[in-house]
This record gives structure tokens, C-alpha cells and sequence, in this order.
DNA sequence: CGTCATTGTCGTCACTTTGACGATAAGACC
DNA sequence: GGTCTTATCGTCAAAGTGACGACAATGACG
């Protein structure tokens, strides 16, 4: 069995929501091809390495997280002939969901990195090297759809979360504005979607807030609908 | 930029329901590795060819249909090392919605392709080859989701069918009895799913059933929704 | 300390959707 | 004509939804 000169790499795209708005972490790339072009991180899969371990390594090599906590989900594979002009390439894109990180980015290319709002870079045709507005197009689609009918808002908060943190999750992903009060309903009815702790907190001003933990749900009965 | 050998294929699960349950295509593989196991077809991507370009030449090759009107879809990719004793494969696994096939199976390799119950393949963890399993596993899963919000049951049907007819594929391929009824209301109700054509049909035995062809919706709107 | 602004949480109400099921329609077969 | 089969329409109670009023519990400010 001999094969043609290939290779594989496993591509981020890691999304945060901050100052209420959805951003994705890009890096300036060093080297050619498209030197100075912004680009979505992520790096050849190694011999021997699952393409999940790949994406996680690199994952913490980006953001420094410790990413056995971290959402990460592989969303679609690329191939086509000339996606890289370096030669056949494929890549295997995962989603990952990470909360607001104290520190900017603390990883290796700190420097190089950054966290843009997604509506700014998604405006833009031609802001991203290689086929990477395609990718992050379908990745924020796969997470804007995810949002209705799975917990994985949550994904998006830190452990111990208020429910108007959670309805900032969703307000920043969808792009639209909820009623507090008939989300707090939903959120709070929907089976196992968040469990209170019973402790509250006064972080975003106001009454204080119940605080709430992710729930063992898996999917949402009844999902939550956009807009 | 050097790569190790490696390979990559484009699997296939192509499903159709026949008979009232949910079946699958499996190839019998005549050489090692897992010879005389069933297994899903696919094959290498050639130099030059995308992806998706792949699945379809596999399609065609499986099952002589004509690719263009066919539902594909990307499910996931496979990459773990070890999953090929012959080396380092990475599958890109698509999922094929047919209908029912007049001719059982036309392909080249006909002799030994069949089409098996997908429960029943299920069932025995060691009747596939490879990880192939899992890939069905995880394939059948996702086509049962995406009934709920796409118009995707359609793929399964000819050009027109009746409510009836549909509703006989959502039954098998979530395993369950839909009222009649309430089914026929959300089906011609549902914004785009089905168009009524005015002709009818008797095929079906008992009263004339009106015809339909398949809507212009992407989503559905309200899902549909299982048991 | 009172007042106000801010956010959280509970309730109400009209409307829609859902699931269960009765009733009738329109063909085939005898 | 009966009877069987499947199609299709209608009804009704229960549950869910969106819009919004009301009140609670804090901090900020005078």
C-alpha cells in the first residue's frame, strides 16, 4: 500500500463570548504561506496521535487551558485540492467553547494571538488565510444550532453561573435580544439543563442572583428557540 | 514540509428503509485485513480528487446510482491510529439517504453487496470490520436527529410520495408508531416540507392518498418530534 | 436613612401547539 | 351492498409560548 504525499492537520475554532459579543481566537501567521494573514490556529496531526489528542494539543498550546474541562467537538473535514498551496492537506476542524479567560491568552504564541468578534471577521471575505471564512462560517453555524436543542451554552460560563449570564450566552451567540423573565422560566424548567446551588451573588449588580451549575442533560426537552 | 505515509478514505453509509425498517449497505471484503467480514464501502480518495467528489465516485461505484440527486452528507472523520492494521488511515465518513432501490444493488461490486437491517447490524458489536461499528453507530444517530429539524425524510422517498409513505420512514428509522393523524396535520402544516401535487395514488390500498413532493425548506418549522 | 436605579424572580393571560382520539371519506375486494 | 383499508378532517383538554405586570433585593447616592 504506498500513498500520496499528504498531510493532516486538526484546526481550531476556539469561540468565547465577551463584552457580549461572540469572538474566535485567531493567529497572525509568521511564515508563508499567507504571511501577516490572520488564521485560525491549529498544526499537523503527529504520527501516532489521534486527531482529537491533535486538537487538544494544540488547544493548549494556543490558549494554555487545560482542556480535559474544555467543550471540543470535531465539526467537518476539508480536502479539496489546492486548500493549501504547500500541497494536499487536510483538515480536521474542531469547535471548542471556552469561558470568558481571565488572562487574554496565555499560551506559547501569545504574542500572535488574539480573540475578534466573529461578526467582524466573518464581514470580511478575505481577513483569514487559506479556506478558514468557510470553516469558521460552518463551525459558528454548527454552534449557533447546538445552542437550541443542547446545554451547551453552558459551555460557554464559568462553573457556577447566574441564569442572565446563561441568556448573555445565547444573546451573544444568536445575535437577538431574550425576555429575561421567559427565559429564566425556560432555563430553569427545562430538565436537567442547570442545577442552583443555592448560593447567590451580586456580580452583575441588582438583587442578587442564583447561582447555577451545569445540569446532566445531554439535549434540551423542550429546546430553547432563537428569537 | 515532509508527511508520513499516510492515507486518506472516504467511507460511506448509505441507508435506505425497506420493507418498514431502517437498512444499510455493506460490502463483504474479499481480501485481508477482516476478509469475509462485512464492512461499509468506500475507498481511498485519489490524488486530486476532494472529498466529497470521493463519496460520490463511491456511491456510484456501490450502488450505479446517479450521485447528483442523492442526499450526502458529512458525518465525521476517524483518525485514531491503529484503526487500519495496514497503516495510518484517516476515514471521512459520509452518510447517503437513497430511496428504495428498485434494483436491489447495480454496482460493479454487486455480488457482494447487500443490504442489512441496521438494528440487526447493531446489535453484534463484532459484525463489522474496522471501526466501522461506531461509524454506524454514529452515522444512524445523526440521521435520526437531523429528522427532527430537516426536511431530510424526503431523501429517503421517490419524487412524490404520499404522507403516509413518509410517515412510514420516520417510523423506521426512529423505531416507533406515529399517529396517523397528528402526523399528517404537522407534515402539510409545517412551513415548505411537502407541496401537494392534486394527483393522488392508491398504492397504498384504502382511500386515494394525495401525492407530494419534496418543499423548499432547509429547517423545519416546527420540528417534528420523536415518540 | 430614604430614594432611586438596577437586576432577579414570580405571576398572569391570551394564544398556539400537542397528543389522544372520534368521525367520516373514498377507494378495493367480496 | 357490506366490509376492509387507508386518508383526512375535526374536537378537546393539556401543555407550552410570548408579552408583560408586579414585586424583591441589592448598591449608589444624596
Amino acid at each position: 500500500m504506498d500513498f500520496e504525499p499528504l498531510g493532516v492537520a486538526a484546526d481550531l475554532v476556539i469561540l468565547t463570548v465577551r463584552d457580549g459579543s461572540l469572538q474566535v481566537l485567531l493567529i497572525r501567521r509568521g511564515i508563508a504561506p499567507y504571511r501577516g494573514r490572520w488564521a485560525l490556529p491549529g498544526g499537523f496531526v503527529r504520527p501516532k496521535e489521534d486527531l482529537e489528542e491533535a486538537a487538544r494539543r494544540e488547544l493548549q498550546e494556543e490558549t494554555g487551558l487545560l482542556s480535559d474541562r474544555i467543550h471540543l467537538e470535531q465539526v467537518a473535514t476539508y480536502g479539496e485540492p489546492g486548500r493549501d498551496p504547500r500541497g494536499r492537506v487536510i483538515s480536521v476542524t474542531y469547535l471548542a467553547l471556552v469561558p470568558d479567560l481571565p488572562s487574554p491568552v496565555a499560551g506559547t504564541d501569545a504574542a500572535s494571538a488574539e480573540w475578534v468578534t466573529v461578526d467582524e471577521v466573518l464581514t470580511d471575505q478575505n481577513r483569514l488565510a487559506f479556506d478558514h471564512h468557510r470553516i469558521l462560517t460552518d463551525a459558528v453555524e454548527r454552534a449557533r444550532a447546538k445552542l437550541e436543542y443542547s446545554p451547551l451554552a453552558a459551555a460557554f460560563c464559568p462553573d457556577e453561573f447566574t441564569i442572565s449570564e446563561l441568556r448573555g450566552i445565547y444573546e451573544a451567540v444568536w445575535g437577538v435580544q431574550l425576555d429575561p423573565r421567559n427565559f429564566h422560566r425556560k432555563a430553569t424548567k427545562t430538565d436537567g439543563f442547570v442545577i442552583p446551588l443555592g448560593a447567590t451573588t451580586t456580580r452583575d449588580g441588582g438583587r442578587p442572583a442564583q447561582l447555577f451549575r451545569r445540569g446532566p442533560a445531554a439535549t434540551l426537552h423542550p429546546p430553547l428557540t432563537r428569537g
